[in-house]
DNA sequence: CTGTATCCAGTAGGATACTG
DNA sequence: CAGTATCCTACTGGATACAG
């Protein structure tokens, strides 16, 4: 269990794979859309970081024969069923916070 | 959605943090039989991970004032709902194993 | 037994300049 | 536009020795 815990850790590691993998979720995007749009992040950590999801499957790169060039990253299915597990833990951390404010779970009224 | 997912990787953040948590999920233990059965850490980041999951709310530190000194770590009640989490992954790890390697969910016969 | 103190190496990622 | 190349800093964690 831990391994498998670890794998999928191992998937989100480094400080900018989730910022990417939730832009891709809203849509494939151009790599300059990218750079743009996920803020502070360096070309270099940009490419490394699409590069490394690729990898992993997790990211599609499509590159167009045009000048000037065009590269177009988007998610895998497999990049999809990962997206589903970030939700839950956004949702858990949505929880946690109002039961840590609350001590109890909030029921809607 | 970013930032609740990312408190959560933080909750998790360092090499020995769910090796930790998974064994304590199995247990009060001892700063030795942690450190013996966590495998290859080191005592320096073991106490640097234990204070820092203490910190973050996650486990409790216990000391017994006694010669020689006995210290026994557990879980939180959010380091229980926690690891509801790790064990998602877990599944996630495993169903994404058999879908790899089928194309499909291997359903029960 | 349960740590601290010190030193050190590997790696992630930023800044900047350059390329096809 | 979509990267590479180079240099550099900060941080994580291991090794070892020492302490209450």
């Amino acid at each position: 269990m831990i391994h498998g815990t670890q794998e999928v850790l191992g998937l989100l590691a480094g400080r900018w794979s989730v910022d990417v993998l939730y832009l891709l979720a809203s849509g494939t995007r151009r790599y300059s859309q990218i750079f743009y749009e996920v803020g502070e992040i360096s070309k270099k950590t940009l490419t490394q970081t699409l590069r490394t999801l690729e990898t992993k499957g997790l990211v599609t790169r499509r590159v167009f024969p045009e000048v000037p060039p065009r590269v177009e990253y988007s998610l895998t299915t497999r990049g999809w069923s990962l997206s589903s597990l970030l939700m839950a833990m956004y949702e858990w951390s949505a929880e946690d916070g109002s039961t840590r404010r609350t001590g109890h779970l909030r029921v809607a009224a």
